[in-house]
DNA sequence: CCTTGACTTAGAGCACGCTCTAAGGTGTAC
DNA sequence: GTACACCTTAGAGCGTGCTCTAAGTCAAGG
């Protein structure tokens, strides 16, 4: 959906940014009421949102960070830093470097817990039509309800 | 925490069970009431759950679907089919094989989000100290609040 | 001019997954 | 027998992250 050549167009409506990023456009908007995304600028008359590039690439990282599950309330902390200029850099940096920790302990869970289901399915596989009892299940039958 | 030389000891208390999986005691609670745990044994006299190696091992399965984000309706239906007996057993592989689709895309997203995150991290190192505007971000020193 | 439609705001409402409360039962220790 | 710890239940409450509503503004088209 790029515009001719690729080049700078900016300006894209709520609606358009909306379609762009795949966050709603109540979202947007919420985002930005909680101080989250930086200025977006106004249209002259009317007042509408304008959407730039440099906006959408920083949406694009906050939905990154939403994505690896931090807070909004950490995001709106970052975001405080950003506003304050260049002297948070450091103060930034650090909390990118302990949510990346995060990032990685979830991704290592995810991955044992991947392995936990893919063993399980493989045991419907061994015991599959013929006999029942799977390894850590002999439910079933005993009308409980 | 093994019991002697870590051999069938069976029924623990909802604390110690809760103490053994992480959940909180309310959780495992309302995760029993939810349909989600099949059954856990009662004291005689008192009422009071007698959690079995067995249930144990159950719910730290539950506790790998949580964690890989299947909702709570989605292993309501899974619990339901496992009370329904051995008939149910290729809708029950193929609600994990489903899952397990779902979990595979989860841990690709979380690396390319780390990937992006690490990304940023090198762009305060590159722009360290010196200068500040980095790759995606030219926003603070206006005082906006 | 006036309708149409996309936008604006502040604030209410909602789904989810717990988490806690209130009122009461059981059983062991003194 | 009574204090105490620990359990039981049904149901209310809560934090998070949206999601939606109501009331109003603006600009372009007929």
């Amino acid at each position: 959906m790029k515009n001719k050549t690729g080049e700078a167009e900016t300006a894209l409506t709520v609606q358009a940014a909306a379609a762009q990023t795949g966050l709603s456009v109540h979202t947007l908007r919420y985002y930005e009421r909680a101080g989250l995304i930086p200025s977006i600028r106004r249209d002259d008359g009317s007042g509408h949102r304008r959407y730039q590039d440099r906006d959408l690439t920083f949406i694009e990282f906050l939905k990154r960070l939403r994505t690896t599950g931090m807070p909004i309330s950490e995001m709106q902390r970052y975001a405080d830093l950003m506003r304050q200029g260049n002297i948070t850099m450091e103060e930034r940096k650090a909390m990118l470097e302990a949510h990346r920790e995060r990032v990685r302990l979830q991704i290592a869970e995810l991955q044992a817990s991947l392995s936990a289901i893919e063993w399980k399915i493989e045991n419907y596989d061994r015991l599959g039509l013929e006999q029942a009892v799977s390894t850590s299940e002999k439910e079933g039958t005993n009308g409980i309800k």
